[in-house]
DNA sequence: CGCCTCATGAAAGTAAGTTTCATCCGTGGC
DNA sequence: GCCACGGATGAAACTTACTTTCATGAGGCG
């Protein structure tokens, strides 16, 4: 199979933390080490020194060096400045309590809400951050084009690929969504040159998702890649990779504030594929509109 | 002027700049041309290593450390690293572009990332604002302590009610969603007292939603409405109303901040109903993930 | 079991940052 | 005119930080 060149996001405009708690699963056991005390305070490490971080992290100064090559800076200095610029930026969290992604055993309500609107909403805006336009306009180019669009996603991504499909389909894209791996496989056999195929998985591991986007690819379909993790298996079968920015990874926070951070990609392709064809997108969406409107009841703020 | 060796304890408050601009003066010649380089360009000089920068400022090394010193640095590293937070601390914020809500005709994909990501985001915080803890608990109250939980949500409203039930019952909690109105109709019938039915409508008028939250109220089933509305119809219909903060009206953001919103108040739910049962909840979880594993490829981490 | 790949830190090597010190230059006193 | 004197300055010595190389050992695969 011809493996046309990989188009993902290689720069990290956004955020430089957000992008390393990303790559954090794809790093060794000991770059994770120093990864960690890299994200948790971004300030401290940008304040030691090179020995000082290896030691803190339990490690030699070779495996920060190679953390750095690894995150994409080209040695130590460079990574030092852009975390002390990074450490700057970020806003003061609102309140302490709040920022950790975990919840306090005690917490009452207020608490929860809080912490976990916070989460959700950084993740949105950390993910719009790190979205790389020109991957989008690609992306959105192969969707407006395609002759049908298939997407894939299990379990929560499902949610957001079922999601998506039904967008394209109000606007008068052919898209089809299953929940059921064998007729996506048999689907994804049938695409072919000009087709697209989107695959979604938070963590880039679920191998029923890999499995039918490689389908897809061998057939010719252009193939695209919606995962949080920019080094996980499913980027190795998709032309295109766009990445979410959830940092989030206890089980509580799990898998909501990456299902949001999925929803905001999904819309903006969505409206970058409605933008295209502005006028068509426009009446498509207000016949749909109409055809549900009589299962609506007056009082609200449409017409009756 | 002159120098010794510290003239004031070195608190330059407000800018790193400004400061340094201040002690312009009081410099010698070797060190304002130093100094001036810095000041015109932080972020740049930043990057620069000592010797480049003594280089750029026709002097030597030992001058610009002098310098560094003059103006209450322990050393060019420090002076590196202030300069790169201060620099990008400057960087101007938001972008009145991205605020108005509805995307010009012409925007680019940039654009229209920024102006979604804005809206989501602000819609996820405001709605966790004006959502009011106390009527949280006595919903999350009920659905703990419900022996059935219906969710009912019709088009993109659908996607969050079935996404809340997947998640209640991954915790343990015995729930339903149906896609289909009669067959919602059939299931609230049956439900009863102790029984909790959540209807998911964005405007609140979704006929075939109010209609089956009726049903459940008539069977005595405690009716929990999620709308943005908070006088819309499906309002009358239930005990408990839950509002949502999504502004946008335009059809192009049309429903998508809030599906957003209508996700984070459900994952409010869902945390406060997990917090009530932490461990059962947790080991629920636990089991789940692992039914899923054997779908993971590359358990730990992968490529390099 | 042998081969391979990969992660890792020790140590060697290089570059960056810091200190020391001799020189230079202007100033003011004799 | 000559000579201290003191500050400014850069060359070079020195120290520390950073980077590379390489040997080792663990884990995976045939």
């Amino acid at each position: 199979m011809a493996k046309s060149p990989k188009i993902s996001a290689s720069h990290e405009p956004g955020g430089l933390i957000v992008h390393i708690s990303g790559l954090l699963p794809s790093l060794s056991p000991a770059e994770q080490r120093v990864a960690r005390l890299v994200v948790a305070d971004p300030a401290d490490a940008a304040r030691r020194t090179i020995t000082d971080l290896a030691t803190a992290a339990e490690t030699s100064e070779a495996t920060v060096i190679r953390f750095c090559r690894s995150v994409g800076m080209d040695g130590y200095p460079q990574l030092r400045i852009r975390l002390a610029a990074e450490a700057a930026r970020r806003i003061e969290p609102p309140d302490a309590r709040v920022v950790g992604g975990d919840i306090p055993p005690g917490a009452d309500l207020a608490q929860i809400i809080a912490t976990i609107a916070f989460n959700d909403a950084r993740a949105v805006e950390e993910t719009a951050e790190q979205l790389d336009p020109a991957v989008c306009e690609r992306v959105v180019d192969a969707i407006a084009g395609a002759g049908r669009i298939d997407v894939y996603g299990a379990g929560a991504s499902g949610f957001v690929a079922s999601d998506f499909q039904q967008k394209l389909h109000r606007i008068g894209r052919t898209a089809f969504y299953f929940p059921d791996v064998h007729t996506a496989l048999t689907s994804a056999a049938l695409l072919g040159r000009g087709d697209v195929a989107l695959g979604i998985s938070h963590t880039g591991t679920t191998s029923d998702v890999i499995e039918v986007l490689e389908q897809a690819r061998a057939r010719g379909a252009a193939t695209v890649a919606l995962t949080n993790f920019p080094r996980s298996p499913i980027t190795e079968v998709a032309d295109y990779v766009l990445t979410t920015a959830a940092r989030e990874t206890t089980y509580r926070s799990g898998a909501m504030a990456s299902r949001l951070a999925q929803l905001t990609v999904v819309d903006c392709l969505f409206v970058g594929v409605a933008a295209r064809n502005r006028a068509r997108a426009k009446k498509a969406l207000e016949a749909t509109a109409e055809a549900v409107q009589s299962h609506r009841v007056g009082g609200g703020r449409r017409r009756a």
